[in-house]
This record gives structure tokens, sequence and C-alpha cells, in this order.
DNA sequence: CGGTTGTATAACTCAAAAGTTGTATTGTTC
DNA sequence: GAACAATACAACTTTTGAGTTATACAACCG
């Protein structure tokens, strides 16, 4: 019985998205990209203080989930924020942060 | 160096939060909810076709995170919606994966 | 009280995902 | 072309989290 007819893997598809924004190190670049605009990797691997490996990693799954967008110039590789929605999102989890903080 | 003055474990909060919406069940558990309003468990078990046990695994993550409220009655446990934040996470989500769709 | 029902939880298995180390790749510079 | 720098990626380890099974715990009913 599927009485609401949301599709099999709707569900699977919203929650990857959530799922993708529910790393601690991937809403820091999220966050420097949202802030400052197109950054490099070793820009980005300064401001979060992770392991280059680890930042390219993170910018990896970001790109195939379509939320920041890669453009290569000479040896540096500038990554930039491709989703509108992101900023939004975090913005309405923070209110929300907030709003339990002082209750 | 920390320019943007973020706080060491905001990002693991707002990232926690993420994570909790980022499980398919537990997505389909918050739809049902939201759009029929309170529930037993067994209620919710017919609705997403999942073990009872896996069920109430997922209610107490919710519950722990605040998105939904417990209510007892008698042998029955009626769980409901208690963060409105969720419905317009959702949203925008969804309005996101279909624009990228017809794209 | 004994049996039954609804719900929670502990213990376990298994898969996914994070982080590290080392290396490949690509472009630059001399 | 050789050395070097920026980035990506493969292989591995470790952690985390989902799902199952079995069981405990209440509350109800006879």
């Amino acid at each position: 019985m599927n009485p609401d007819l949301v599709p099999d893997d709707f569900f699977e598809q919203v929650a990857r998205r959530f799922r993708t924004l529910g790393e601690p190190v991937r809403l820091s670049l999220l966050n420097v990209l949202q802030t400052h605009g197109e950054r490099t990797v070793q820009e980005l691997v300064a401001a979060t203080e992770q392991s280059q490996a680890n930042v390219s990693k993170h910018l990896s799954i970001l790109l195939r989930e379509g939320m920041v967008e890669r453009r290569q110039e000479g040896l540096y590789a500038y990554y930039r924020i491709a989703d509108p929605t992101i900023a939004s999102l975090c913005l309405l989890v923070c209110s929300r942060l907030q709003a339990e903080a002082s209750s």
C-alpha cells in the first residue's frame, strides 16, 4: 500500500541530498565558498585545516551531487557554489537550532 | 585561523541535523506524520512497511534530535512532528530536485 | 494472576562512508 | 626534457549507522 503516491526511490533521492549536507567538513567547505566566493583547493585546505586528500574527496562528492561547480585554470582548480538552495537550507537549520537553544 | 567566527562544533551540530534527515525511512516516517498527523508506532509500521524494531529505532533517533514528540496513551505511543521547519526543508530540496531534473 | 499486545532496546551483522597514505596525473617552469 | 607544484584518486583502516533477531518492559484483559 502506497497511499501517498510517493515513488519508491523518491525518499532515497531526497535523503541523498540531506546526507551530502550531513558532514561537517563539507558544510565548512560550502560555508567558505558561500561567504568568499570561488576558491582553489589549496585555499579550501587552508581554510578548513583538513588534509588535501580529504578536501579533494569531499569536493568530488559535492561536485557529483551538483552542489558545487569546478573550473580549471592552469594548475589550479576553482570551486564555487552551484546550488542556490544550500544557503536557504542552512539558514533554516541554523534558525531552528537557535530557537531550540533559547527554549 | 578562523576568520568566519564559526565555533568548532557548530558545523557538527548543523551536520547532525542534516544527517538525521538523510535517511529514507526517517523521511518516510516524517512524511506520514506531516500529512496525516499524529500516529501510533503500529500505524507507522504499516505505512512504511518496515519492521517494528526498525521503526522504533528510527523514531527514537527522531525523538532524540527533537524532530518528533511522543505521547503515551495506554498501550499505544503516539508520535507527531515537533519541528515545524522540517516541511520547509523538504520542500526546498524537492523543488531543487525538480529544477535539476528539468534542465 | 497469567496471557496477550504494543513498544523499546540490547546484541549482533553488514555495508557505507570518513580519513590517511601513497601515488598518478596534469600543467608549469627552468 | 627534468624538476616541481596542484589536484585527483586508489587502496586501506576505522568508524558509523542501518537492519535483524531476540528479548525486556509495560499496560491491558480474561
